[in-house]
DNA sequence: GTATACATACATCCAAGAACGTATGTATAG
DNA sequence: CTATACATACGTTCTTGGATGTATGTATAC
């Protein structure tokens, strides 16, 4: 085998990574060789080191045909001519999850992002990557969050950095837990549930939505 | 330098574990070799040798230490006798939340488990172990809540399950996220909020706490 | 009390394999 | 013809597990 299109390099390309998001799952990013990748996709380590620099730059890959169609989604929630941000947001929220449960390959790459991989100064920039993903998903949030508050979907006394926070913190632990013991609840059928009561909170806790606003008769505090 | 007295062995014990604690928080579990740990300890792999089968009984040493001093805590909320469950239960909850904050070597662990650490095939009994933490910790947590029922400090149409999956969500997303991002909120000084809107979760979202029990005027769905 | 016998607690050394990065070969697309 | 898209071959570096050495603690016999 030698010199193929352009077209078949690119498909070559897919494959490898393809292949290593497979390997790595399968062994964790460390026990993965180049070479388990290689014979995963079918090609000889050459061929990973014409297209990547070495493993390490493998995985940023992978983790960015991974990030594009995530992003995508967050768009359409955060246009502030939307009508109905708080539904849009809702809808976004819960096809999250339940695309987690449904979707093989994105169920894998939270899996090794969870799982299957070691975060160190050796992989900073990686970790860097992530922490930025963590920041610009707030910033959206705080603007989607923002129209709601706009709309009279949420209080106006509601604490905007808290509420980002408590949903990373929702959404990340429920990733983390359903993956870790994917028997324990069912995800897919609950999705709405959680997200439901993520929105309730936003609404009536007054940690979060405001001290005084719409407190419920009995009170909260014990 | 030769054999030592057993109290001096043990005292050798601790210092490889610590070593290793801090070792893998540096580099990571998959690349701290054992020779890095030896010279982090101040003795040669052959004494980790001695005390350890390889490098995975060292880390399984090494979250063995950990786990007990958490499981005790654990006991005092879930004594029947107990007429404030619910109020210890606040306390241990806030108290792990703290304790990751301010006790440096329990927020490394941490750290490790989330963030440098691979679980795989290999590594299966570790993983089962910390499945069986979240189950056993789960079936506290439950006993507690029928305690604080009994009690009525929380509604008797509680969703149990769901009580547990969602301490689960709240517990783990917020050592996650925090320890992802350590200057994006205040765990320290905010730890009694986040436990107070979980606690009200419990008694006003209709997800859990069951429909139509203490409902706030405005009602939950959009 | 002390000599003996053995277990203990390491240090040192060695052989083997794995994985990496690179250098080089090669056939084909452009 | 030349750059491309790989395959192949090679040398080097790490790491591991075990084998071996050794000096001391400790229990027992006498």
């Amino acid at each position: 085998m030698a010199r193929r299109t352009k077209e078949e390099a690119q498909e070559t390309r897919e494959q490898i990574i393809d292949a290593a998001e497979l390997v790595f799952h399968r062994k964790g990013v460390a026990r993965s060789s180049l070479n388990d990748i290689a014979q995963q996709a079918g090609v000889t380590r050459g061929a990973i080191y014409w297209h990547f620099k070495n493993k390490q730059d493998v995985f940023a890959a992978m983790l960015e045909r991974h990030r594009l169609p995530t992003e995508a989604l967050s768009q359409r929630a955060e246009d502030p001519s939307e009508s109905d941000p708080l539904g849009r947001f809702r809808d976004l929220l819960i096809s999250v999850l339940q695309r987690t449960v449904r979707d093989p390959g994105h169920r894998r790459v939270f899996e090794i992002l969870f799982y299957k991989c070691e975060f160190t100064d050796q992989t900073a920039p990686l970790m860097q990557r992530v922490q930025e993903s963590y920041l610009d998903g707030g910033a959206k949030v705080r603007r989607t969050l923002g129209n709601a508050i706009e709309r009279g979907q949420l209080p106006a006394t509601l604490n905007l950095g808290r509420a980002v926070t408590q949903l990373h913190v929702q959404m990340t632990g429920l990733l983390y837990t359903w993956l870790l013991l994917p028997g324990s609840f069912d995800l897919d059928r609950e999705a709405a549930d959680f997200v439901d009561s993520y929105i309730a909170t936003l609404r009536y806790c007054p940690t979060i939505a405001g001290e005084g606003a719409h407190t419920p008769p009995g009170g909260l505090d014990p």
